[in-house]
RNA sequence: GGCCCUAUCGUCUAGCUAGGUCUAGGACAUCGGAUUUUCAUUCCGGUAACGGGGGUUCAAAUCCCCCUAGGGUCACCA
């Protein structure tokens, strides 16, 4: 038989990051056995604009490569794949749990169930349902539905029986179902409700391992026993620990990122945000982009095998050794036996270590196009022109390592904006120019030098400031940070002469100068 | 509170199923040192963990019990 995993995400608008590892393990699970993995869309409880909430969460999966063999857009053996379209399912396995009496209609109104369960918690006891309507007869119901009743069916827990499942990350498991109240399976329309419409169509799209984060486990019985009333083929289960704030055990969530953004291990993700959103036109602050998506990292520019190393990682290991993994090393090991219990907190320090390495394989013509589109969309260059193309290919070499995600580029921005836009690092301005009393004299004579440099290169820009030094008896320390200040308003970067030869030497005078002039101004 | 789950360096984890080779391994972070005109990289080195208490055993991170702590879930949401 073979194996067939799904994720079923409901339409939220966005792919959350915790999500995406529980869909990713199950798409590990079904290639690496060679099985099928399907999206399903559990929309039942939709009224939003279905296409602008799903959009976000395919992106995801595509952005990252998981390709689904069955859902939304590829169709399928069992189509259609959202909820909201399958009633007539959800109806048929209703009418025959009714039928059977395995689920009845309940009419005591919600205020008194929700009064029996207060009064049951105010009394320490355990809440169970009161089931006054099973023993309604068939006309009674009849007379009840005609007389327009609102209901909600139920269904009917067996309490003399016990639960026990056979989970592959947890081992046995059991529960007591004398202790269940019968859970609502369907409102009184007969739309479904999670537990039970999850079961239908887990069953009918021959789901074969129900991999899902531990939050679910305890709905677990209940869809055992819904499987075992309509006389489904088990699923195998397999309850996955979720994904923790980082540092912690708590379940990471988007309504708490106000709280995460004064968490100091979160803290490297936010400012890679930071530094990089607003240049893009989106709002660094708001909270509709944040590091519990999987969106702020691609547009963050981090790169799908970075994101994918890391949250292959939390929560599964392949030995004590392996930690850098490419995807297709992951679908060749992937099992469930080595997912670990406990819940993993995300690692943002790990994240973006693995990120850079990812980053240092990814071939420089990739590089190349990715940085074109950051930079394009921040408006720092415009057209497509060879010549573009190659002055950022050369920033982007002389960036080397420090290009750790796409956005990085914008830390290079003196290569990109105009010389009268040149921002300046005041401090440090002030403490290598202004103050010291030789500095802007320096400076000048080293300008003269410069603008008498006929072949502005970096080995021949590094002969003729060394030179000077040494002519000067002056430190390497006295000159080197004024000017790199005075030509990218920095105190620090890459390579100092290539930095110049890429600037050109237009520019690096036409800086100096504007350098100087601020500098003089300064010291009044 | 009920039910359920979990517990190894700061973090992610290996080791636990078949107890000894674990004076507990790796990675990230961190701290030193070397390289570098700065930053980054790279290379060396260091600090750092079996939650507590009882058992079982010649021997326990590994097996059993209790405690403690953390967490998930208790919807006519998914």
């Amino acid at each position: 038989m073979t194996v067939r995993t799904r994720f079923a995400p409901s339409p939220t608008g966005y792919m959350h990051i915790g999500g995406m590892r529980t869909a990713l393990f199950n798409w590990l699970f079904a290639r690496h056995h060679g099985g099928q993995f399907l999206l399903r869309i559990d929309d039942t409880d939709q009224q939003r604009n279905m296409e602008e909430a799903l959009e976000p969460i395919l992106n995801a999966f595509r952005w990252l490569g998981l390709n689904w063999d069955e859902g939304p857009e590829v169709g399928g053996p069992y189509a259609p794949y959202f909820q909201s379209q399958r009633t007539a399912s959800y109806a048929a396995a209703l009418g025959k749990l009714l039928s059977e009496g395995t689920a009845y209609r309940d009419f005591e109104p919600a205020e008194e169930t929700r009064a029996q369960k207060e009064a049951a918690d105010r009394e320490k006891r355990q809440y169970v349902s009161s089931r006054a309507s099973v023993n309604l007869t068939a006309d009674e119901v009849k007379s009840k539905m005609s007389a327009g009743e609102p209901f909600v069916i139920r269904f009917l827990i067996p309490r003399d029986e016990k639960v026990v499942i056979s989970d592959h990350v947890r081992g046995q498991v059991e529960w007591d179902c004398s202790l269940m109240p019968d859970p609502v399976i369907a409102r009184n329309d007969g739309s479904p409700l999670y537990n039970f419409a999850t079961v239908v169509d887990d069953a009918e799209f021959r789901i074969t391992h129900v991999i899902r984060a531990e939050e679910h486990l305890s709905n677990t019985p209940i869809q055992v026993l819904l499987h075992k009333a309509l006389g489904n083929r088990m699923p195998e289960w397999a309850h996955i620990p979720y994904v923790a704030a980082p540092g912690g055990k708590e379940k990471l969530s988007k309504r708490k990122i106000a709280a995460y953004r004064n968490n100091p291990q979160f803290q490297k993700l936010f400012e890679l945000g930071d530094a990089v959103l607003g240049r893009i036109g989106l709002d660094p602050k708001s909270d509709s982009l944040s590091p519990v998506m999987v969106e702020y990292y691609r547009r963050v520019g981090f790169l799908p095998e970075g994101v994918l190393n890391a949250l292959a990682r939390l929560g599964w290991s392949l030995d004590d050794q392996t930690e850098i993994l490419s995807l297709a090393k992951i679908v060749e090991s992937f099992s469930l036996d080595r997912v670990i219990r406990s819940p993993a907190g995300l690692d943002p320090d790990k994240l973006i270590s693995f990120q850079s390495y990812w980053m240092t394989q990814l071939p420089a013509a990739d590089k190349l196009q990715a940085c074109l589109s950051f930079l394009r969309e921040a408006k720092l260059i415009d057209g497509d022109t060879e010549d573009v193309r190659q002055y950022v290919a050369r920033v982007i070499e002389l960036a080397a390592d420090r290009l750790r995600v796409f956005g990085d580029i914008f830390q290079l921005d003196e290569f990109f904006v105009d010389d009268s836009c040149l921002r300046y690092d005041e401090k440090n301005f002030q403490k290598r120019v202004v103050n010291p009393e030789a500095a802007i004299d320096l400076m000048r004579a080293v300008r003269k030098q410069f603008s008498e440099c006929d072949d502005f290169k970096a080995p021949v820009l590094h002969d003729l400031v060394h030179a000077f030094v040494t002519e000067r008896t002056i430190k390497a320390g006295e000159l080197f940070p004024a000017i790199r200040l005075c030509v990218t308003g920095k105190a620090q970067g890459a390579d100092l002469f290539c930095t110049l030869e890429i600037l050109g030497k237009d520019r690096v005078l036409g800086r100096i100068d504007r350098s100087l002039g601020r500098a003089e101004s300064a010291r009044g």
